[in-house]
DNA sequence: ATGAGTGCAAATAGTTTGCAAGCTG
DNA sequence: CAGCTTGCAAACTATTTGCACTCAT
């Protein structure tokens, strides 16, 4: 753990909507580290199952912490980037559809936008 | 509607899952047009209703015929890119949840990722 | 002929990789 | 000390834009 990693624990922590690797950089105090590093922490992160991931409309990849809560969507706002949490989630249902086709190791990404009520 | 948007359908007619601008672009016969042009007419149909898009797990965007099928989803390979068809949607739970934040004009990307039984 | 559609080149966004140097345990 | 982690530069992938030219209507 070292201080880089704390630091971009620690700014997601405090963000109230999903971030890409590019913001979670920018929001950082200046000369935490380099964008890279973001990049492969992030990375890392997702795979040890300390952040969770999401993709914007473009197919930017966003993260947020996974405080445990378990697996949850969200509802982003087009304009302004803010996010609201959804519990809803059909996983169990794709799932048994995936495996009836024979599909293993079945995954989902969904992500909803709107713009919301501040944006008009 | 010119030659290379006709081919460009015909191609994704024939197509039996989802495919990326680029794949597109490589199954048309050489010459057809230049792979901008797949880029911008496959912008424009979706636009116009023609075409559905979704992402796959990096970001990239992926395009169907819709044949008046209405809204769905799919279950792509991870692997050979093999897609499945998934009617499960809860599209219409969503918006409800979204207008409850009073987020406007709300739409959904939704994908499923697993390894399929050939490719183990 | 007029505007939509196209090709080519170049720019951009997001992300990944190689490698040498630095920190952590 | 050994190995994981970082910074910097550069490569790469997917996509977009500018602009002059061409084709369909």
């Amino acid at each position: 753990m070292t201080e880089q990693r704390r630091a971009i624990l620690e700014n997601l922590a405090q963000a109230d909507s999903l971030k890409s690797a590019e913001e979670t950089f920018l929001s950082l105090p200046v000369d935490t580290c380099d964008l890279v590093t973001v990049y492969r922490c992030l990375d890392q992160f997702e795979k040890s199952g300390i952040v969770e991931s999401g993709v914007r409309e473009n197919g930017t990849k966003v993260y947020c912490l996974n405080h445990g809560h378990g697996h949850h969507h969200h509802l982003t706002c087009r304009s302004c980037g803010r996010t609201e949490r959804i519990d809803l989630c059909m996983g169990n249902e794709l799932e048994a559809v995936a495996k009836s086709f024979g599909f293993t190791q079945v995954t989902h990404v969904m992500e909803v936008f709107g713009n919301c009520p501040i944006c008009v």
